[in-house]
Formats: structure tokens, C-alpha cells, sequence
DNA sequence: TATATTACTAACCTTTTGGTTAGCGCTTAC
DNA sequence: GTAAGCGCTAACCAAAAGGTTAGTAATATA
């Protein structure tokens, strides 16, 4: 039995849980990812239709974020070889995981929001 | 009353979810903060001991990232003015509220991990 | 006298991130 | 015939992030 001392004592004060809270922020920082996963919770859609859903982002950065996703399982993709080509993205159940995780960035960002503007 | 049909529905799907987690991610996003809180977070330490306890960050990187997580109340700075200088860096009361993010973050990096890596 | 010490900062460079434009291939609509 | 539509990709640039090195102040020690 290790102690911890800290104050987030119970977050564990070892290494491995600092990496498990990297990974989790590799895979969700960047500008687009939350938003693009969210447009797709409300239902799965086509590149175009993100693309206009999601204010700001360019194609290129839509086609790398969706890759991004995709390989962290957090999304699916799939073709029908119409033309011109159809591509459906959705979200997977793996991504319904994020729900506690994003309900506490929600709380957090609004308290800090708070504290720093007033 | 807005429906939400989304799979994130509770998390809220306006904006201004979107927006607040968004800020949450800009204030812990990067390779270096949340190791520096996490140190603190093990007691007040001096600049040249967060260096050496958090591994591979530069001094200019450090510097920066203090200055950062004070803007943003996250940590103290106090200075005396001794020969050479002895600055205390500690985390402040509103660090603590990160906890239940950490903690959510934590648990969520390693659910991900398992699925990814297997 | 020379050197180490602290907490940085300035100057310079590389790497990563992200934006912009143009274009592809094939079909449908004008 | 030609223009628009889809889901990208390549080429090119600008900005941001981050690393490395050197240097500063006044004192204490070798």
C-alpha cells in the first residue's frame, strides 16, 4: 500500500493514471472532435452534412478529425459505391462511454467559466 | 422546452455545453499541465523541483505553463526575495474542484485503452 | 578568484497544426 | 454541352507549440 498524500489523492498519484488521463486528452483535445461527435449523437450523417453542421471547420480537417475517430473506434464509416459516393458516419457505443466524461468537462468549463470572468 | 434526441442528450446539446467544454479542454489541454497540477497537488514546490519531478519538460515550457495555470487560478505564486530568488508554486482551492474531471478522465483513459490496445 | 546557485527570459530553430485552393471521377439536371 | 454534385486528397502556406542555448542578478562557497 502506497499513501498518497495529494490532494487529488484519490485520483491515484501514480504514473499510470497520469498516462490514462493523457490518452484520454489526446484522443478528445483539438478544436473539433467533441463537436464533431456530438452533430454525429444526434444522429448519423454524411461528410457534407458535418461539414455544414460543424461552424468553421474545413474539409481537410473534417477528413483527418473523422480518420482520428475512426481509429479510436469512437465512430464508423460506411460506403455505398453509388455515385456520386455516399459515406455514412456514425457513433459507436464505445463513444456513448464519453457521456461521464463529458457531463464533468461540461460542469467544470461552466464553474470555471465563473471563477474567471465573474 | 428544446428535445434532445441525441445520444448525449443530458450532457445538453446546445452551445453552450459545447462551449464550456470546450473551455475545460483549452485550460487542460497540452502535454504539460495536469502533470505540474498533479505535482502540486503532492505539496508547494519550488520551480527547479517541479522541473525535476515532471519529467522532460523545458524550462521555458514550464515557466509558460505556470503562468498559465495562475492566470487561470489554478495555482499561487509567491515570491521572497532572497539571494537567489525562492519562488513557491501551490495549487489553489479551485484546482480542487478538477478532481471529479481527473477522476473522469482517468477512468475514461483507461476503458479506452482496453478497447484500443485490447 | 572562480564557480555554483535560482528563476527565469531572449533569440533562434524545428515540428505540429490548421487553413486555402485546386482538382479528381462519374452521374444527373439544365 | 456543360455545370453541379460528393467525398475526399495534394500542394502550398501561416501560425502555434515547443525545444535548445546562452545569459542575467547577488551572494556563498571552494
Amino acid at each position: 500500500m502506497k499513501k498518497c498524500a495529494g490532494k487529488f489523492a484519490h485520483n491515484g498519484c501514480e504514473k499510470t493514471a497520469l498516462m490514462a488521463v493523457k490518452d484520454s486528452l489526446d484522443v478528445l483535445s483539438g478544436s473539433w472532435k467533441l463537436p464533431i461527435l456530438v452533430s454525429l449523437a444526434n444522429g448519423p450523417k454524411r461528410f457534407n452534412q458535418i461539414s455544414k453542421e460543424v461552424e468553421g471547420i474545413s474539409d481537410k480537417m473534417l477528413s483527418k478529425e473523422l480518420k482520428d475517430l475512426e481509429q479510436n473506434h469512437l465512430i464508423t464509416r460506411s460506403v455505398q459505391d453509388t455515385f456520386p459516393p455516399t459515406v455514412m458516419y456514425d457513433v459507436t457505443e464505445h463513444a456513448e462511454t464519453l457521456d461521464k466524461v463529458i457531463k464533468e468537462l461540461r460542469d467544470w468549463g461552466i464553474i470555471h467559466r465563473k471563477k474567471i470572468i465573474g
